[in-house]
DNA sequence: TCAAATCCCATGTTATCCCAAAGATGGATT
DNA sequence: AATCCATCTTTGGGATAACATGGGATTTGA
């Protein structure tokens, strides 16, 4: 679990952002320290971000579904391979966002952070909010059930 | 059960809470010693919290309980974590909350711990006593109906 | 040559670490 | 049973480090 949490920056008139220091030591927790971050757009407006360690896993995934589908592995591997770009992160850890991302993402002063585990989501804090709120909802009548499985798990998982 | 009980402490000026011991001994109860625990905001206005092992399993059951419907998980992950902090214990085993967690709960001075077995709830001591109170009436309720049925039972079996 | 990207340093703010004192807890001794 | 003592826990405050952010200087590429 890389990233996690949500986190708010701000984005200035060079386009610059701070990766927020928790995301950033989400780089390097897995051996090579890596000075850049992988970011691509997302399907809807906001962008999506990993480290090469995720990228990686997602072609390997895109390989695997050829054999079903071919078609369709190519173009998810021409959507995110393709349009994602390689930013580098400066002394102060942060990134250059493209004018392009910017604007498929809507993005003003502000920003958002969104921890997805292996990957992040960017966005502007309008959309953030509202993804969060499309997820609770999405989510609530599920809930105490992962309520419940989660506390078998734990329950099994462990003597105690 | 892990965190188990009620407990207060005291909330500073720099949002800083003591963690109660009982429930550090409950983080490095299993292997792996942590320094740190996972907080997010519940559905009222309360905090929720607990080790990495609870996190892992809910989000591991959000995705068994959407195989088949990735973007369901998806919504899950970042009903999950996207709303979860990890906050570090200082040498004193206290953690501080971010301002915004501060507000969802409307917290003041003081708050309390309620343990909940594998997780726990962070809350100002009226709303964890109100949380008690509605626990305690719905058993009473659940028990009212036991006696029922009972006596129920009794009647028509007319015994003696 | 010009514009844009990159690098570098300065600053205010916030979080983190460290030390010390006050309070609570449990046992052992008398 | 009462008292004292050692230990652990909680709490407070100050020093330190880390972070986010702004602005300039230098380099790169068109």
């Amino acid at each position: 679990m890389r990233f996690v949490s949500t986190y708010d920056a701000g984005l200035d008139d060079k386009r610059r952002v701070t990766l927020p220091a928790d995301f950033r030591s989400g780089l390097n927790a897995e051996g090579d320290a890596q000075d850049h971050v992988r970011v691509w757009p997302g399907d809807g407006d906001w962008l999506e971000g990993a480290d090469d360690r995720f990228i990686a896993a997602l072609s390997q995934s895109a390989e695997d579904l050829a054999q079903d589908d071919p078609e369709a592995a190519e173009a998810a591997t021409l959507a995110i391979l393709g349009g994602s770009r390689k930013l580098a992160l400066d002394g102060a850890g942060r990134i250059v966002l493209p004018e392009t991302f910017v604007s498929h993402a809507s993005l003003a002063d502000r920003v958002s952070f969104v921890g997805l585990g292996p990957y992040f989501r960017i966005a502007s804090p309008e959309v953030a909010a509202r993804m969060a709120q499309t997820a609770r909802d999405r989510t609530a009548a599920t809930k105490a059930k992962i309520f419940a499985m989660a506390r078998r798990k734990v329950r099994e998982g462990g003597p105690e």
